[in-house]
DNA sequence: CTCAATTTGTACATGACCTGGACTAATTAA
DNA sequence: TTAATTAGTCCAGGTCATGTACAAATTGAG
């Protein structure tokens, strides 16, 4: 009914203000204690202590004085750490698998992505090769200094987000999959507990922090692969609904009439746009053959023929943008967001079928608002996935630093 | 980017302390203190304390000791006190004006709606009219030793929700009115800020706390009346995009070349749905003109046509149940609600156009959740937005206590 | 070159608030 | 009547932010 709220003791007031702070750190940094006293409104004393704390656990690290010019004695500067904390994204894909370790900075310091043909493969075989994959990258990851802090998993289809199980992915022709189990059984305990998530909803958060950012302001991130999902993002929260299957833009219906689908429904969004149906409508066979040796499947070929003009590729895209774009105009009707993100196919689609996209969307989208959203391309590549994954440990790190003081102190050396 | 966290001092530690007390208090009421320290995980000192403090302010009281059966002292019961602390909510719509008042055990103290034709007229004049409305309400609620902690005012229309500006109430004819200065200027100051909100918000919130409550889960309220909109409640909270601009439902299209809607599209709900649509569609002449001396508008001469079997009424309505289930798909393959509740028109014609509404929304929901959402129809009547605000005070009231502790001591009387 | 002004960061006492154990109060079962 | 049991309060103790010095390190003025 209401938001439970949890009680709050003098061990959670600090862990929250050593969140406040490492905030601050990171927004401003280099930064110093005293700013940090005025921004945060605490009082200097208090500041000294939290950032003494966050420096033993390796968070954040002093600089030494910078002169400023002005009078006074110099400050010194405050900034993030980002030598001894890391977050690890894992992805399993139809065609490859990812891992990605980035630092608290958000620098990337180890990204792997290894083509498979996971389709139909023994779910059991693929956790393990990812296993793998995890495992070098938290070796990596040591010798560059780095402590992984936790992992989040993408994974391709509907799951239940905390214990990693992996409910159904068409794509894979996996269903009822215990990938957390699988994944932790093999890996070394972390101190942040690790989740997993949908591949689009972490994509999509990958736009956030890798894409164009905090300019997006509210958006909807489209991750058309096989399917066509959607990764809504507010306040840089992703919003999944009741039960995580918000941004089912595949199945919003653009021609009732149309062909029918999986779904039971008729004319939906991926009958018109998604990867096969494109395919199919361009002249291109055997559209379900993904095959690992061309670098961006079947895909290539289609870019191929529309980069040669040819009429009837052209026509398949441009009806797959229109489509989209009605599909959107629904989504910006309900879900009012600033900024629509084209990713997966349709970023590597969108010189063709974007402009279709936007006149479509600007034809059905809302009286009130004014104008429709902008529309950008996501520029990251194929492990945006990973990519967010990894990010969101980090952000995680950041968000509630107080959980690593429990655990932490990376490598360990006994106080003298 | 992140959310932003604020410093927790001793205070706000308190604060929230407070919150959680007053809640579980609000759950299990009448409950005793050792029951608390058990269900929060305070010590009973704590406990104690807290309710010391809840019962000062007299949001909470004691019912004297209650004896169990079982053996042990008697526990003294708390429970939530409903005279002395309430809410106001207030509400203007285009046939009439609403005030309502409710306690802290969310009785409904006062209500007064009063019919009036606000169409076109003059934006001043109205809220002068609410504005009696409101100092009544609180003189009724001071005769039954009750004092108003804050209002939250439904307005129909796009609104500035900080100030109270209505951007555009389309239905009413307004643009840029500044309702809120208008309603403050004529009120005493109240405890909590005034605050404002669209009328097919608070009515979906109505429903969490007057309808079929926490079981609804995560809902879309739908909200027909001239035009179609809906209320998104996850959480318990009000879902509302970048600008506040979600759920604008009546802008879906539902069918692609259809008639040209205000809005540029084509096909919109509202232009099969909407209730002029169907009064038109059904044969009932001039819908626009709405008198308020016939107590359901329009609506009432349709009904009665429905309930005589008249076919050109029963298809208008079925076809326009039909489109709502369309839109509604899309709406539920977009956010993924657990429950869809009809309100506004369709709660009226929800007999006749239910059926067909749900039949279209089955055919278009969604593939991975299985099955579609429930549909259920609102019970509240046509001040629900009314009721809402109100309810949202009391929320605010009893989700953080803290605000009034440092305002109220309602109607004073120096300690002895 | 020296001293005042200025700013940074730390030390120490203070105060707010939760905790924990002891203690009193009020019952029931034996 | 007494032991057992449960409710609630009292008081000492611990954690953490606050506030007031105060030492440290620099710039600018005379």
């Amino acid at each position: 009914m209401r938001n439970e709220v949890a009680p709050v003791r003098h061990g959670t007031m600090r862990e929250r203000n050593l969140a406040v702070v490492l905030g601050e750190v990171t927004r401003r940094q280099p930064v110093s204690r005293a700013r940090l006293a005025q921004v945060t409104g605490f009082t200097k004393t208090t500041v000294s202590s939290l950032v003494a704390t966050l420096k033993d656990a390796g968070l954040v690290k002093e600089d030494g004085p910078v002169r400023g010019g002005e009078r006074g004695r110099p400050a010194t500067a405050v900034s993030v750490n980002g030598d001894r904390v890391a977050g690890l994204g894992l992805e399993v894909n139809v065609d490859y698998l990812a891992a990605c370790v980035l630092d608290l900075g958000r620098r990337i310091r180890h990204r792997h992505i290894v083509a498979a043909a996971n389709q139909g493969r023994d779910p059991e075989r693929v956790i393990a090769a990812l296993t793998r994959l995890a495992e070098q990258a938290i070796a990596a990851a040591a010798d560059q200094g780095l402590s992984v802090a936790g992992a989040v998993v993408a994974l391709p289809g509907a799951l239940d987000r905390m214990r990693g199980r992996l409910r159904t992915a068409p794509n894979l022709g996996w269903s009822d999959v215990a990938a957390g189990e699988l994944l932790e059984a093999g890996l070394p305990p972390l101190p942040l507990p690790a989740d997993y998530d949908n591949e689009a909803n972490l994509a999509a958060l990958g736009e956030l922090w890798f894409g164009d950012g905090p300019e997006l302001g509210a958006y909807v991130h489209v991750s058309g692969e096989i399917g066509i999902g959607a990764g809504i993002v507010v306040d840089g929260r992703v919003f999944r609904g009741a039960h995580g299957f918000a941004g089912e833009l595949g199945h919003v219906v653009v021609d009732p009439g149309g062909a029918p689908c999986a779904c039971g429904g008729r004319g939906c969004l991926e009958q018109v746009a998604g990867q096969e149906a494109i395919l199919r409508a361009a002249g291109i066979a055997d559209a379900t053959a993904t095959s690992p040796a061309s670098p961006d499947g079947p895909l290539s070929a289609l870019v191929a023929l529309l980069e040669r003009g040819d009429e009837r590729a052209l026509t398949a895209v441009r009806r797959a943008g229109e489509s989209l774009g009605q599909a959107l105009a629904a989504a910006v009707n309900l879900l009012d967001p600033d900024t629509i993100v084209l990713g997966g196919v349709f970023s590597t689609l969108a010189p063709w079928a974007r402009p279709a996209a936007e006149a479509a969307l600007a034809g059905g989208a809302g009286v009130v608002r004014g104008s429709p959203p902008r529309m950008t391309v996501s520029r990251l590549g194929g492990d945006a996935a990973a990519l967010g994954a990894a990010a969101l440990v980090v952000e995680r790190v950041l968000g509630d630093p107080g959980k690593l003081l429990t655990v932490a102190r990376p490598t360990a050396a006994p106080a003298p």
